[in-house]
DNA sequence: AGTTGCATGTAACTTGTTACATGATTCA
DNA sequence: TGAATCATGTAACAAGTTACATGCAACT
């Protein structure tokens, strides 16, 4: 790995939203950030601890409505500078590990139909992410106007809009070769 | 993770070409497979232990002219099966995880400028990938009819072309959308 | 009364990187 | 002679997942 931890600029990025709990941030990442990006309660919990102890989040008031045994965070300044500092470094080198592509390089060890199957299978799924990424795209796009945060969540769904058409287009692509030099 | 380890279908592919040591593996990995893929040391060589105590690769017999203390491997009729049933199994789901559309979801915390920085660097990395990519990609083109594996190698270099493309393609439509956002 | 969801946390495990140790060979 | 590359391996660490433990709240 020896890429820095981002659990916690996760952390620091949601609570500039509000106030928030451990589980209130594993809920908001399975729902708006899962098309780039997860995390686990094994990673957020201790990750809290630790913002805590360095200063850059501390518990905020709960409002009555809210149970007793949820704890609540908010952002510190420190924390604020903490958060920039990370926005600004360059984005890190991701290390890329494409299993499609690796079972294709050994495609010499299957058959013709046993790779267009792997290539059907996974087109058909990026089928469905793409479905889902789009519909979230189309919202966004109505909502471009009502803040400047909404423009920033309606380029992560164009993203992967793109990605994902990508590989769509290169499984079509892969599937008509592939048709080609069984033929021949 | 939880992700079963890839390492040992690398290994176990790459001596289906023939007999290698674990540095040769290595090497190969970062000159052939670099784009898509990548191992270290420091998991290549337990691997290794741990296959051919399983049985699925033996030590070969070494020509004359190669060194004494490099250990070549051949893969063994049960590698070759254990292989084939894992190239069969549906590709998992990859993780993904973009740190450039985790910094622009937070870019709220972020000046235009310094959005726009970022996403230019992006793109110029992006750029000189595709450029890697796509010269290897003409050249495997060319070398299309020599044999049955090279359309597989073809095939990984194109699907590397098409989704560095579309990172560019979003980079321009983001830079874009900002720009027309920063003058309202 | 039972299931589902909310809520916090820990422990064991897996995967992966980095740095180090060691030494041979090749070439300028 | 000294640097670069070849070559194998280990140990310490970092990162991340999964399963588990615990208990409350809401609803059916």
């Amino acid at each position: 790995m020896a890429r820095i931890r981002k659990t916690k600029y996760v952390i620091l990025g949601l609570l500039t939203h509000g106030n928030l709990s451990g589980y209130d941030i594993k809920k908001i990442v399975e729902n708006q950030l899962s098309h780039f990006w997860s995390e686990s309660f094994g990673q957020i919990y201790p990750a809290i601890q630790e913002l805590e102890g360095q200063g850059f989040i501390e518990p905020a008031e709960k409002k009555p409505d809210i149970r007793e045994d949820k704890k609540l965070y908010k952002i510190t300044n420190p924390g604020r500078e903490e958060l920039v500092a990370y926005l600004k470094r360059p984005v890190e080198e991701e290390k890329i590990r494409y299993e499609i592509l690796l079972k294709l390089f050994f495609g010499g060890s299957l058959s013709d139909q046993e790779i267009i199957k792997q290539i059907m299978e996974f087109k058909a799924r990026q089928e469905e992410r793409l479905k889902e990424v789009a519909a979230y795209e189309r919202e966004l796009k109505s909502l471009l106007n009502i803040s400047r945060d909404h423009v920033f969540y309606y380029l992560t769904a164009l993203c992967g809009k793109n990605v994902y058409q990508a590989y769509i287009d290169w499984c079509n692509e892969a599937l008509s070769i592939l048709n080609d030099v069984e033929k021949r």
